[in-house]
DNA sequence: TGTATGATCGCCT
DNA sequence: GGCGATCATACAG
């Protein structure tokens, strides 16, 4: 069972990538509608799965709609969705969400009363949801997870632009945001 | 408004 | 030993 929230979980991931934005992601109750993210896949120099299996991506070559969740900068915990067949090894980075349950647990994990600071950034998300190594390879269709596919007939306008952070394939438009959404990592640029 | 830096973990050279 | 799919803080202009 590949799909959840009505996308093909198999599907390549910048396709993942752009459907997932307007679904709503909650973890234990508390999240809101993704606005931002970005796609990797192995055959991609930027990629965690490009050198192979390791014991941190494991996960990432998993079956997908899977979590894959890594330590970003030896602080940050960050949230990914697994694509593809198992074996594969692509994902998408969850970078930012529009907070819509949970506000009051976000601001008191953030430290931050600024709704627009909660979840604008995939450390910020990680901190926001709680997100730890304990839900790496975790199933997106059973708890903590639940995905809520958006309204039918109501696509959010989706713009496109190039991955934040990286320094390799760094040309390539995989980043995938709620075009005028107030609450982006960064302005699309 | 922009640029620099520390924190600190997993993987690679 | 160096470098990230980052963020908050400390400065300079």
């Amino acid at each position: 069972m590949t799909w959840l929230a009505g996308i093909d979980f198999a599907a390549p991931s910048h396709e993942v990538a752009h459907a997932l934005i307007g679904v709503e992601l909650q973890v234990g109750g508390v999240g809101g509608l993704i606005v931002e993210t970005e796609a990797y896949d192995r055959d991609d120099p930027a990629s965690h799965s490009h050198g192979g299996v390791t014991a941190r991506n494991a996960a990432m070559f998993g079956p997908p709609a899977h979590a894959y969740v890594y330590r970003s900068y030896g602080i940050h915990w960050c949230l990914n969705f697994v694509c593809r067949e198992a074996g594969h090894g692509a994902g998408v980075l969850i970078r930012a969400l529009q907070p819509t349950a949970g506000l009051d647990a976000m601001r008191a994990r953030r430290g931050v009363d600024d709704e627009r600071l909660l979840c604008s950034g995939p450390g910020r998300v990680g901190q926001a949801l709680a997100i730890t190594r304990a839900l790496d390879g975790r199933p997106l269709d059973a708890p903590p997870f639940e995905l809520r596919p958006r309204p039918a007939g109501s696509a959010p306008p989706v713009a496109v632009g190039v991955r934040i952070g990286i320094s390799k394939a760094a040309d390539v438009p995989w980043r995938f945001v709620w075009a005028g959404s107030r609450y982006l990592s960064r302005p699309l640029r």
